[in-house]
DNA sequence: CACCATTCAGTTGTGCACAACTGAATTGCG
DNA sequence: CGCAATTCAGTTGTGCACAACTGAATGGTG
């Protein structure tokens, strides 16, 4: 017991510093284009998913209006989104694809290479390490909650 | 090729995710104590390593000056520490742990069982993770990096 | 139908992260 | 020694995260 003690204080540190540390792998790929890594999950969920409304942008994320609002609003500054209140329900906002925003996902590419080339994991490595930080944060695979993808 | 080609985006968001889903797993435990887990982190540091530079806190959490300047700042006011600069070398800064900071670390206590208990991995799943998220981080066990200690 | 609870996006305030920079102190090299 | 390059902490500016809140819209219940 002595020697795994610490061992999961240890991990929130590990997660935390390889969290920044990609992030830091990403920069100078979305840096040309102005873009930051949190806007580029929400792009991707967008040219995976097509329109989405800001409710379930944050469930997919797992961010919350306070984030998702400004970062919505300097993305449709930047001309890549627009924001339209529901028909239906006026409470809702739909985010929707510009052509710039569509045409960015070609622009930006595949980023996978440079990432792989960057990460000194396998593949099995990076399968194992997938699911363990699912299971870490309780969402198994055989989730309730409502979203159908993982972003990215 | 084709099923692995997003899997190492896939996990910069599980990673992305992860991480602040622990430190959303430390804010009730910190919160009492008017600590953020970066700064908890580094009085960790401090607990274990004593008085240390700015220069080394920030090579041990890898963090820059730009960071820990003003959180030191809010740690110094808040009574945990002390700043003075270094007396051979006037650009350093010497943190130093108050008496209150000492007792912080009592009062705080062991958060590992509050931990354990809301992250559902085993301690064998937790060691491969911890392995995992060194070598993504290009960490490996011997590295050059001159910190001791992993830190928290 | 009236009314209260809930949902939704947005705002405000605080605290990280990090790039870029400043200025003082130190080091190294001719 | 003299001086340019480097090191160090701090500041400024931008952009997340997130708690707490606001106000409008919706839904459910009597």
């Amino acid at each position: 017991m002595a020697e795994s003690t610490a061992l999961d204080e240890m991990i929130c540190f590990q997660l935390y510093a390889a969290s920044r540390s990609m992030t830091g792998l990403y920069r100078p790929l979305l840096d040309p284009h102005g873009l930051t890594y949190p806007q580029y999950l929400v792009l991707r969920v967008l040219w995976h998913d097509g329109s989405t409304t800001v409710r379930d942008l944050g469930r997919t994320l797992q961010l919350d209006s306070g984030t998702l609002s400004p970062l919505l609003k300097r993305l449709e500054a930047q001309g890549h989104l627009v924001r339209t209140r529901g028909a239906d329900d006026e409470r809702t906002v739909l985010i929707t694809l510009t052509g710039a925003g569509q045409a960015l996902r070609d622009e930006i590419g595949d980023l996978t290479q440079a990432l792989l080339c960057s990460i000194n994991l396998t593949v099995d490595e990076l399968t194992q390490l997938n699911q363990l930080l699912l299971r870490a944060r309780g969402t198994s695979a055989l989730d309730e909650s409502p979203r159908k993808v993982t972003p990215a």
